[in-house]
DNA sequence: ATAAAATAACTGACTAGTCAGTCATAATTA
DNA sequence: TAATTATGACTGACTAGTCAGTTATTTTAT
C-alpha cells in the first residue's frame, strides 16, 4: 500500500554492492512474475523463483518476507509503472472524444493485452478473493485510475454531443470490459479458438463507439 | 469429456443403497464447489470436501479417483444442465432478434452470474491454464454453444434489417464481455466499490443493442 | 598500495508442518 | 452371514521458512 512514489532517488551513485541489490531484486520479482503466471499462488515454489532468478532460496527471504509478500510486491511493482501513464491520460490535447476514447482502449491493449501484465489481470481474477488486500490495491491504484479517465473522456463526449448522455450504473466496465475478455480468451481459450486481437480490437471500438454514439 | 447425456435415466426404481450413493456424490460435488470456490484448486484440502460433504476422507476415494478428477466432474456436474437450456435457446419462437438477445442475456444474468455458477466461472479462467482438459471441456460444451446461439440471434437480426451487417472478429466475446465482468467484479471488487447487478443489466444490454443497430 | 578487520550478501541443509492418497478395521445393508 | 460401504489413522512425498556457516565487498589501519 506504501511507496508508490519512489523517493525520486536524486542520483545517488549506486556502489557496486547497491547496484547488485536492485538487480536482484528485479530479477526475483521477474521471476516471480513468471512463477506464478504459470501455476499459480498456491502451487508455486519459492524455490522455483529462487531458481529462476539464478540465486538460492534463502536469499529470496533476504529481499522478501514471505511467499505473499512477494507475490504483492510482484504486482505492485509491475503496475506502478502503468499508473503514471494513466495519469497523463487524463491530462490530454483537446481531441475529440471518439479519438480520445479510441486512444485509450488502445492503450490498454498495448500497455496490458498484449504485455505479459494480462497475466497479472488474470492473478488478480484468480487470487483477488484470497487477497483482499492486493485487491483493495488494484482498484484503488488502477482500475478506479483507469474509470476517471474514461468517465472525463465520456463527460467530455456528452459535452460536445459527440455521445448520448448515458449514465448508466457500470458503463465504465461494460465500455472496458471487451478488453478483459480478449485478455482472459488468449490467457485461457486461445489454443481452441484462436483470438486475432488487432481484429478483435476494431470489432470492440466499433461496437462501443456506435453504442455511444448521440 | 464423457458422460454430458445421461442415461437418460428411465426410472429405474434406486434400491436404498443406490439412493444414498447418488445424494452422498450430490454432497460431494457440492461441497467440492464450496471448497475449491473458497480457497482455488491447489490450496483446497481433500479432507475439508468430505467434512464438507459429511463424510470421511476415505470415502471420497471411493466416489473420485483424485483431486483433478473430482475438480473435474464438479465443474461437468454443475455446467450439465445448463447446456441443455442453451440448446433450447436456439430454437426459439419467432420474436424480434432484439428481444431474443435481450432475453438470451437475461438468461445469462440469471442462470451464472446471479448464482454461484459464477464461481466456477472464475474458477476456470483461474485454473484453466492448469486444466487444459477442462478449458477444452468448457469451451466445446459451453462457450461455443453459447456463441453459436448469439450467432444465430444476431444473423437473424441482420437479415431482418434490425442490425447493421457486423461480422467483426470477436462480436460474440464483445457481447457478452460485459457479463463476464460483472461476474468477476462481484468476485473480486464488489466489497471495495458495489456492483448492483440489475442496473448493470440495463446498462450492459442498452450499450450492446445500440452498438448493433441499423 | 596492501593487508587485516568488519560488514553485508548469500548458501543449502535442515526443521516443522502439511496433505494426497492408502489400507486395515468397523459399521451397514441385503 | 456375506457383501458392500465407510472410517480415520497412517505413510511418504513435498515445501515454506530458518539459520549456522561461507563468500564477496567495503572500510580501516599500516
Amino acid at each position: 500500500m506504501s511507496d508508490l512514489v519512489e523517493p525520486s532517488s536524486d542520483e545517488v551513485p549506486l556502489s557496486r554492492r547497491e547496484q547488485q541489490k536492485e538487480e536482484k531484486n528485479k530479477a526475483l520479482i521477474d521471476a516471480a512474475l513468471a512463477v506464478f503466471s504459470r501455476v499459480g499462488f498456491a502451487a508455486a515454489k519459492m524455490d522455483d523463483v529462487a531458481r529462476e532468478a539464478g540465486v538460492s532460496k534463502g536469499t529470496v527471504y533476504l529481499y522478501f518476507d514471505s511467499k505473499e509478500q512477494l507475490f504483492e510486491e510482484m504486482v505492485k511493482a509491475n503496475m506502478a509503472p502503468l499508473m503514471t501513464e494513466i495519469a497523463e491520460n487524463l491530462a490530454r490535447p483537446a481531441i475529440s472524444a471518439t479519438e480520445r476514447l479510441k486512444s485509450h482502449m488502445k492503450f490498454f491493449y498495448t500497455k496490458i493485452l498484449n504485455t505479459n501484465r494480462r497475466q497479472i489481470m488474470r492473478l488478480i481474477m484468480a487470487e483477488g478473493p484470497n487477497f483482499p488486500h492486493l485487491a483493495e490495491f488494484y482498484h484503488a491504484n488502477v482500475l478506479s485510475r483507469g474509470q476517471a479517465v474514461i468517465k472525463a473522456i465520456i463527460q467530455q463526449g456528452i459535452d460536445d454531443g459527440e455521445f448520448r448522455d448515458m449514465q448508466g450504473h457500470g458503463l465504465v466496465q461494460n465500455i472496458v470490459a471487451g478488453a478483459l475478455v480478449a485478455g482472459i480468451w488468449k490467457l485461457v481459450f486461445d489454443p481452441f479458438q484462436p483470438l486475432d486481437l488487432d481484429a478483435y480490437f476494431d470489432t470492440h471500438v466499433d461496437l462501443i463507439l456506435n453504442g455511444l454514439k448521440a
